[in-house]
DNA sequence: TCCGCTATTGCACACGTGTGCAAAGCGAGG
DNA sequence: CCTCGCTTTGCACACGTGTGCAATAGCGGA
């Protein structure tokens, strides 16, 4: 009854309400093989009676890792993003831990905070969407602490990556414009060359396109970013030679082609069909939908969640996943689909 | 040199390096003035040399509040709660915290649960969107830890409130409709009796359509979702006069109403005029863009967040905000723009 | 009855920080 | 020289949890 922190129970207040010291409090709660039997029980029962609940900071100050979970990310507007948090934070709080949302813009400085943060706090662990610049030192904080890397792998980072096939979803998008017989076919999407995420969707474009020699093939690369994707492709369109066929790598990207190619006064898929990244909401509005890569959004986040909360728990991989040993960690890549709605047309 | 916590320097290093006592440090690296100018200095000195940062779960053992902020949301894919997610995490870590994203999908079990948590946690601060269930053992919890409520305001909280100008908002879009001689226009948005936001832009919408007796009026109370948009507007086009214009309570409806009338084979704005609310990013995207509610969102959770983590600092507030007094607490109401795009039309 | 062994419990400390109280140093006034 | 007062520092504890070690009790065997 007399409770101090803020209202909470503590060892103390149980031991002394059964006349006991607080270690055998401890021991029992914590089913120590030297507590006798009778006694635990008794001391269970009166921890629930007065509804005893640790506390989380004693338990960091003596050296356990304290519940918060990072989430390390450019930006929580990307639908993507958004939809990973969403399953991130549901995973995580059902383990009893709680996610912290540090939002890095990309910006390597930022990022560094966000670790040194989450470090200092004694986080369990990072699910983190490195930053193309990341800064050696980052790399360094992040070596003794469990991290998982989400989508975009960066090579000075030791740990295991959990990613989408995204090399064979753009091979994919671009195979099937080319089946549908466009020949003059243009890739709007990130380029960087330290993440995967760039390289390897582009990646896929190339081997696509490599397969017909006949075809024409343009490469914009920007940042995910409405602005960024009209920008380009008013660049395309501007051309004496037009594309009939974009794909594109983000969602982001394709709100801005959108509204680029409906400013040429051009039609979707009439005069350009297109092929967009990931499945955000409005992707369904645009008349009969969008044809789009779909990212098993849900199963990535609550692996990467659960290699982090249940790091003992089996491994759910879906079919079709692929792990990769790499020299920095495990590769865990997740099959994607091509959802061919309405902005492909044969030509 | 000699540092145990995972590399990190305590002020007993401080002060086995200077050869003085720790509690010299503390009082010194806190500015008492029991401690003299030139120990202070040499100290402090010692202290930056070593790279000395305070630990933040010892900080909480003393009774002092943590580092965290929680921000208790319905939904993160939601455009505005993502947009405000985005300044609240860009807010509290600049103010040296963190942001623990705590997802509630509106259901109060949920919700208390997250309460407790960062209760347990000892947070520094809730930003809370509460739902409409909102059960009285969480506005208990609630009671004594800074608390904002953000858009919307449940009467049994105790908290200030952060919100926009919802009932004008709607007020405006309706009278702006009428302005353009509709005379059949519906209301599809929240309706939940308990929280602000559904009642306040019900109201407005009422307030305007009161103002035209000549007119006739539809309301459709669903709860923000795609799907329930959809819903709505079958409903509304299913009877036999249907409405030329409609207001839509959040955007997350707009997608439902838009897809909804697509394949009823009506056209916007020719046939019926829509005016949505918030203004996420695929809003431009539709032709000349949506016509919409702008709200204020940085401003707003910018605020909130200052609130929580400087509250001794000036409250800026903008121009044309209103801050009512509740018996709960302060209000403080956002003001909001109309912006006419694309999707109204003067019958 | 005494010894040795086991089962069970308590004492005391550690973790890092902050603070009440005591103590030590020093100068000034009587 | 003694004492009072002020400044400055250190000792020791608290916060809540967990554990090494000591201590106690119980029990069987000789």
């Amino acid at each position: 009854m007399a409770a101090r922190r803020g209202g909470q129970v503590t060892i103390k207040d149980i031991a002394q309400a059964l006349g006991i010291s607080h270690a055998t409090v401890s021991r029992a709660l914590n089913d120590s093989p030297l507590i006798n039997a009778g006694t635990k029980d008794r001391i269970r029962a009166k921890a629930d009676e007065m509804g005893y609940v640790p506390d989380p900071a004693a338990r960091v100050m003596r050296g356990e890792l304290s519940t918060i979970v990072g989430f390390i990310l450019p930006d929580v507007q990307n639908h993507f993003y958004s939809a990973t948090a969403k399953v991130l934070a549901e995973s995580v709080s059902a383990a009893g831990f709680q996610l912290v949302l540090a939002i890095s813009e990309d910006d390597p400085e930022r990022e560094r905070r966000h670790v040194e943060e989450l470090r200092r706090a004694r986080a369990r662990g990072i699910v983190i969407t490195p930053s193309a610049g990341l800064l050696p030192e980052t790399a360094d904080l992040l070596r003794d602490m469990p991290v998982v890397q989400l989508v975009r792998a960066h090579p000075e980072v030791r740990a295991d990556v959990v990613t989408a096939e995204d090399a064979e979803a753009t091979e994919r998008s671009t195979r099937h414009l080319l089946s549908l017989g466009h020949r003059r076919i243009a890739y709007v999407g990130g380029g960087t060359e330290t993440l995967s995420t760039g390289t390897d969707r582009l990646a896929g474009f190339d081997r696509a396109m490599a397969s017909a020699p006949d075809a024409r093939s343009w490469r914009e690369l920007v940042p995910p970013h409405p602005e960024n994707g009209h920008a380009a492709t008013v660049r395309l369109l501007s051309g004496t030679e037009r594309p009939t066929g974009i794909v594109i790598g983000s969602s982001q990207l394709a709100l801005g082609v959108l509204r680029a190619i409906g400013e040429f006064g051009l039609d979707v898929p009439r005069d350009i069909s297109i092929v967009s990244y990931d499945d955000p909401d409005w992707h369904r509005l645009w008349g009969p939908g969008i044809s789009t890569i779909d990212l098993p959004v849900r199963e990535m986040a609550h692996f990467a969640a659960s290699r982090i909360c249940a790091p003992d728990g089996p491994d759910r991989l879906p079919d079709g996943a692929v792990t990769t040993q790499l020299p920095t960690g495990t590769r865990f890549s997740f099959p994607v689909r091509l959802l061919d709605r309405g902005t492909t047309r044969r030509l």
